[in-house]
DNA sequence: TCATAATGTGAGCTATTACTTGTTTTTACA
DNA sequence: TGTAAAAACAAGTAATAGCTCACATTATGA
């Protein structure tokens, strides 16, 4: 609750060792999140399920937040990658078949841990602004920019930081709202997620 | 932070002053929580800021959860009742024009306060069940039900619960994500809002 | 083998939190 | 006006938070 703006560049975790306490803290701190919530995951308590001293922590991670933030570039980081590898290896497949792919993986990791997702969405928003998770989320909607733009043609919408922006919107939200309300079967929230975003990109 | 489940129920304002206390609690915390956030938010704080003293805020609410679930549950009942009235008044019109009005209206209500009406989405999933809060919560479904319902042959999609529920997570996604890059004209993402609703419905 | 660097420890400090309680002030109304 | 109920007060309490620091342990490599 202090708010200190130190952000002092701590230790890199160099040996094998430390890389693994830098791994369990933030295994431990998703865990603590998805089932306990955001007030349950106080230092004291990820030190505690990392298995580590809190003195540990603090020496790979300047602050609470810092640790939320690595979370957050961490599963942007893996969707971009995702995303990446199957915009470029599709090239030319159908914007249908193109989308179709970056939803079923996007409602995959969303839906992998559901609670997690949200809470880190949350964070996100209120965490002070790093560029380093700036930039993971920029590429996220470059990467659907991109994608708008090699299929302009068979959309309405113009191929925009704003359209892109208004895709991912979409899937979050129906994503977060299925899964608050229980919803589990993937398949058929993957359908209704395709059936919104061709419906709001091919007519106006 | 403690964990207390006591759920007392406390003093109903009465008179004209206690009113006003509850009342200047109430917006107390929304100013808090829109301009410094979830953290900033402590009983002192808002006490203060309300111009009264913690012991007050204390004998009209069990505890800190309960201001913020009495705060969902204002807004929601405000956008509630602005729906049920449009929705009861405007039988004869179109899915279309009977669809724009209430998103004019919960797009209104979400961007005239973007951070607050984020953070209560956010604490409404996170708060402990309160069923005053979900029956405010089904009554905006079931509206959008009825009106699916109303214009059942206009439509591709089933007029199902998770249909409106679809139709509620993409306005919300929308506008969530429109504030938090943003964006300020309201008429604009009005216009985008009804473009993938309406794809949405109408297109399988 | 030994010196140095890297890593790990956890008691404990300080600040802050949610909430209680004993008391005082204000209001309603007989 | 007097009095009982309603409302407001705010000092105080126990718990807990984030984080530091002096020290211990482990690894490296010459």
């Amino acid at each position: 609750m202090t708010r200190k703006r130190h952000a002092k560049p701590r230790k890199q975790p160099l040996q094998a060792r430390s890389r693994e306490t830098y791994a369990a803290i933030l295994e431990a701190t998703a865990r603590i999140l998805e089932a306990e919530g955001l007030e349950a995951a106080n230092t004291n308590a990820i030190a505690e399920r990392a298995g580590v001293s809190v003195g540990s922590l603090y020496q790979y991670f300047p602050d609470k937040a810092a640790i939320f933030a690595e979370l957050i570039i961490a599963a942007e980081t893996e969707l971009g990658d995702m995303m990446e590898a199957l915009v470029s290896s599709t090239s030319g497949q159908t914007l249908e078949e193109r989308l179709g792919l970056l939803v079923h993986a996007g409602v995959a990791q969303q839906m992998a841990r559901p609670q997690l997702a949200r809470l880190l969405d949350y964070l996100e928003a209120t965490l002070p602004a790093d560029p380093k998770l700036q930039a993971a989320d920029e590429r996220i909607l470059s990467l659907i920019g991109r994608l708008l733009q090699e299929h302009r043609d068979m959309i309405a919408r113009p191929a925009t930081a704003t359209t892109a922006l208004d895709v991912l919107s979409i899937v979050k939200g129906m994503v977060d709202g299925a899964s608050f309300a229980g919803e589990t079967r993937e398949r058929q929230l993957e359908a209704r997620v395709m059936t919104a975003l061709l419906g709001y990109l091919r007519y106006s």
